[in-house]
This record gives C-alpha cells, structure tokens and sequence, in this order.
DNA sequence: CATGAATGAGTCTTCATTCAT
DNA sequence: AATGAATGAAGACTCATTCAT
C-alpha cells in the first residue's frame, strides 16, 4: 500500500474521489491558476460540478480549503519523502532521493498544490499559517538531517541553512519554467540541483 | 549620476518625490504586505495621504499601479546590471556582479518592488505580462551572457539555462527568509550563491 | 383532568412529549431568545436532536411552526382562562383570576410561547395573521365580560376598551422585567395590576 | 428654536434632509414594517432612491443603522421631555405632560423609530444594548423623579418602579391599536392613561 | 419517519471606478 | 489635480427546503 492510500486509511488526508477531495484538488489547480483571491467560490464549486452553496457543506470557509489543501500536501509530501529516505542508501543518494522526490511533488501529480503552499501563504491568516509551519518544520528536519550528513562526510561545504534555503528556492522556482513535454527529464533536473549542492 | 537619476531625468521611471512616484512606493510596499488583490485603492490613498477617487488622476485603474511598479523596477535594475557590469573585470567578478546586484534589488531599498515582480505576476493580464517579459528578457540577456563567458573560461559547468533558472529561483527566495539585521552581510549571502554555480 | 390534558386528548393542542410538540416547546425558547428570523431550522433541529431535513416531516414550512406555536398557546390560555373564570366569584374575584391567569401564561411555563406571539406577530403572514386574530377573539371576549360586569358594579370606570388594551400593554411588558427570583409573587403582582383598574 | 434643531445643530442628531437622515427615517419606516431582518439593505437603498452600495457610505453596517435610529430615538425623545417637564406646573401636569409626550412619541411622528426601539431590541448586539440602556436611564430617571413627586403628594399609591412600568407597557401597546383618525385624541388618551396611575 | 448532502435564491458587504463640484 | 459621494457588479456566505437513500 502506498503513502496516499495509507493516508486516506488512516483519515488523515481526504479520499479524492469523494466530494471534499474533488473540490481540493479542483481548489489547488484553480488556486494555482488564478491566485487564491481571484478564484471565487462560484469558479470552485462550477469547476466540480456542484452549486456554490453546496461548497459550504464541506468547508466552513474559503480560507478552510485554502489551509486544508496547504496541510493536506505537507502531509503527504512529508510522509513520501520519509518513505524516499528509507529506501535510499547512502549520503548523497539520500540526498538526491530528497532532491527527487521534492521535484516530483512540485513538478508531478501535486504540482498545483505545491504552487499553491508557495504562493498564497499571505492568504492565510497568521493563526493558520503557525499550524502550517508547525507541519513544516518535520519537513524541514528531514532536508537539514540528510544535509548535516552529507557535510560529515564532506560532500557540502558551507552553512547548510542557507544551502537549504538556496535549494528551496532553485527547487519550487522549476514550477515556473520546467515543462514535462520537453527533452529534460525529472530526474536530469534532480542530477542538476544536485550538482548545486555537492562538489566534485 | 547614478542610474536612478538618469532614469528619472529620461523620464523613463516616475521621479520618487512626485505625487505618482509616492504612490508607486506605497503600492510596492502594500503589494508586498498584503498582496495585490488585498490591498484596496483606498488603503493605497489612505497611505499616501489623498482620497481614493485621485488615485485615478495617476493611473487609469489599479491594474496600472501594478503594471508600473513591475515595468520600473525591470527598468532600473536592468540600468543598475549594466554599470555593475561595466565596472566588473573578470568572468567571475561579473558573475559577482550581477548576483550582488540581484540580491541588494530583493533584500535592499527596492525589496516591495522586487517581491511584486515575483508574487503578483498572477494578477497581471495577460498582455500585460508579455510586456513585462518583453523587459525582462533584456535583462535575462545580461545573466546568460556572464554565464557564457563563465563557461568558456570553466568556472561553470552543466546548462546554462538551468543554471540560471535555479539561481533565480534561489535569489528571490532569500526574500522569504534573510534578515538584514543579522550578522549575515549580503556580500556573504553573494559568495555563498557564487559557490552555488561556481566549481573550484 | 387539567385543561392541557383534556385538549391533548381532543387534539385541540401537541402532546409536548411527542417529537412535535418537543419541537414546538423548543421552538417557542429559541423564537423567544433569538427571534423567528434569527433561529434557524438547523438551529431548531438541534435543539431538539434531530437533524434538520426531519424537521420538515412535522412541519411543511418553518413558518408552520411559528404559527402552531402561537396557535397553541392562545387555545390553551383561552381553555385555561375559561376555567379560571368558572372558579371565581364576584366580578372583581373574576377580574383578578384573568388577570393572575395571563401574567402565569406571560412570566411562568408558557412564557416563551407568550412573547412569541407578542413579539414574532409580523413575522407571521398576513392570512396566518387573521387566522391567529379570530381564535383572540373569543379570549377578548373573555376580558371585555368581566369589564362589563365590573362596571356595571361601578369597579370601573372609562372606556373598557382602552382599559383592556392598556391592561394587555401593561401585563404583556411584565417579561421584560419581572425576575420570578424577586421577591414580588406573581399574585403580588396581579394585585398591583388589578389597582390600575379597580378604583377603591 | 425647537428640540430638534437645537440637537440637529449640535451634531447629536442627525439632519432628517441630509442623505443620512433620510436614510434613518425610511429605516425606522421599514424597521416598523417588516422588522429589522425581514428587511433587505436594498429594501432600505430603494425606499432612499438609492443604490444598495451606497448605504455603506453613511453607515458601516446594517446594524450601525439600527442602532442610531434607536440612539437619536432616545436623545430626541429625552430632550423633549425634558422641555415639556419645565413648561409644567404640579406635579400631576407633570405627569400628564410626560404621558403626553411619551404617547405623542409613540403615536406621532417618530412612531415608527419608537416602535423599532420596543421591538427590535434582540436585533442589537449586546453592547449596543447596553450603550442605548446607559441613554435610557437619563430618560427614565426623568418618570421616576415625578412618579415621586406624585407620590409625596398622595397623588399615586404602591411602588414607584412596578407603576412606571406597567404604564411603559399601556402606553407602548397603544402602538397596536391606536388610531389617530378616530374620534379619540392623544390627549384623551393621555387622561385615561393618567387615571391607570392617579388615584381620585 | 429519519438522514444529510445538495440546492439556489437571497443576504450583507466590499470595492474599483466615475463624476459633479 | 483633488474631493468624496455614489455606483453597481461581484464577493463570501446563509439557510429554508428537497429528496434519494
């Protein structure tokens, strides 16, 4: 079984074929196409072939499914790249498992999610945005693990903070210019980033 | 003279000290804060000191505002690239150059400017946008070419484009998380970046 | 066998034990504390239990409701004070139990039902309203009675008409500010009531 | 200069010709007629003659409306009390001018804002029913003072508090039954509402 | 009878924009 | 240029009511 129908299982992310896992990710997809502001309830429910009143039986308020599509991919996405670690061995294929699986959520299947989780954070308000960052954090703890790692075993130089924010940023930047049609495959791209990191 | 000043003398970006040029400046700032679609033409009157309804003496709609804040701040940061170019000697110190140049744009005086540029893009039209692009792509031009030299003389390896995507995506990210007032320097924050692309 | 027995029987009124007439007793606490147009349907069906759609298999429209609630209590105070009648003697005894009756209605167990029907009145249709007027009727006529017959034994003086609607202003505003944990008895407060009319 | 102009010029209340104004007397209108939230903000633009919107340029919210029908209801109302009071000699022509008044109030022209303040009360916020309660002392002190005067002369027996307000109630229900193109006139009224009170 | 998801008309409120002064 | 009242379309959200299960 694997990390998302395990998650469903357990209730802790939203079964997407049900109604309220329709309207996430129909939400993440219009979010991420025309900013969470601009998309009214109306484009939401029209998009999942719902009334706009309907909306309101599965979430209290437009900002809920904002926050519910933010945490919802942290969760999954923490719990694949806990997954990807397991199955790495190795400083630097850890890391690259990491590199990989980041990649994939921002650029695969999770890809408007992810551009939503970066883009409309001041769309939430502060009380919320904590409880994401809460989830963030184990998130966080993973990359700088593996990166403390592979500075032991002298692979990265430098402070590993602000190589992990500069690989943040290199990473979620690809939503805006990678196209999957094109020659460059995911995991070229992952070698690429990689090749940021670990000197040679 | 510097850049700024030629440009204003030119009449190619709006004078800081006029009626238009305040508002620009609040706007970026607002924009910034609060978002674009959050920051409503009386929040940007209040801040400026007038009443909604002479907002429009400046700009046409609200769309204007935006679109202007993006097309100066593209305008004077290409200015400020080239003279930073030109006083470069060296690949690599250009190099420097334009990522010392970037980084000051996203974390100095024109931070708001610079953090539209890349949040709000979404809220601009679409005819809109290919004219920022249009500007952008001057800009870009400077980069690629640095890059080129940097690689004829193999301090650089690996696709350009690609390079120069993840340095992007790494620079605006700093915007999201350096703090001025710690003892980190942006000169320092521009050598760590420098070993993001640079072999030694 | 009391009055609310015996029209319970007849099904002249709900059986407060049945899910209608629960319905109906809650129905008049909430209309009271929040109003008809403030209460909603789910509001009510929690109230009492159940969910929202099984409110509309006891009632057609929610405002049924308020009508049976208003229906309801003035034939119960009508019964009731028809009995109270029966057990006085002298008009001025008579006098006092239609008065000791209403303000029970107003202060004691049916007190929500009795603001209800003073305060929901335009809430209710205008047909429903006539409804509503001819059931008062006979009640009225009850006062006007035991008006006349005071008069004719010189108790009072004036018109009777104005009388009574002063008395019906004056009982009727007794919920606003009469606490039943003072030390002023209900009968204390008839008495006092009584002396408006009643000249000694 | 009348109580009202006097109050307009000082700012307390407001101007009954100015956009405002008018807005304040057709809410009362509406307020009486359908009650408070039975009555639509376009209900209210289009008895003004004007748009929905615009109502939110004189008042913040819908219940920003209700609340300064009652207010100035209140101030209105006092100050004219208190002039009737100084024009009266005795302490029975006193009471019988604040009768007057307070029935004229109900009955006259600020019938409908004086209905609002007795029925729509549950519609305020609580503290804004506490704000119209601190105004309503003033104005109740004003019966109580002369209720006593009254009764240091003998003029009226038992508790001050119980009389002032069972007359509350009488002379707030004519309301429902008065009507001002019958033979009997509010002064009429006034002297029967005055013989509820004064024992002969 | 009960459920509860869905409806869709309706609510208050916001806000970019206009325009007479 | 500036004002600020007015506009009116659009927004999020509510809620009585329906109906398949």
């Amino acid at each position: 079984m694997n990390a998302r129908t395990r998650l469903i299982q357990e209730g802790r992310i939203t079964d997407p074929h049900s109604a309220r896992g329709r309207l996430l990710t129909q939400a993440a997809q219009l979010f991420k196409e025309k900013g969470y502001e601009r998309t009214t309830v109306r484009d939401l429910a029209s998009a999942v072939g719902i009334q706009s009143g309907s909306i309101f039986h599965h979430f209290k308020t437009k900002e809920d499914i904002l926050f519910s599509v933010m945490e919802e991919t942290i969760l999954y996405l923490t719990t694949r790249m806990e997954e990807a670690l397991e199955a790495a061995e190795g400083a630097e294929a850890r890391l690259l498992a990491l590199i990989i699986c980041e990649l994939k959520a921002i650029l695969g299947g999770t890809s408007a999610a992810m551009t939503v989780l970066v883009y409309e954070w001041r769309s939430l308000s502060v009380p919320r945005q904590e409880q994401i960052l809460t989830l963030r954090q184990r998130y966080e703890q993973l990359w700088l693990d593996v990166l403390e790692e592979c500075k032991t075993e002298g692979l990265v130089t430098g402070d590993l903070f602000i190589l992990r924010r500069f690989l943040t940023g290199a990473l979620s930047w690809t939503i805006t210019w990678y196209r999957p049609d094109g020659k460059l495959t995911v995991e070229d791209l992952a070698r690429e980033a990689l090749g940021l990191a670990v000197k040679r």
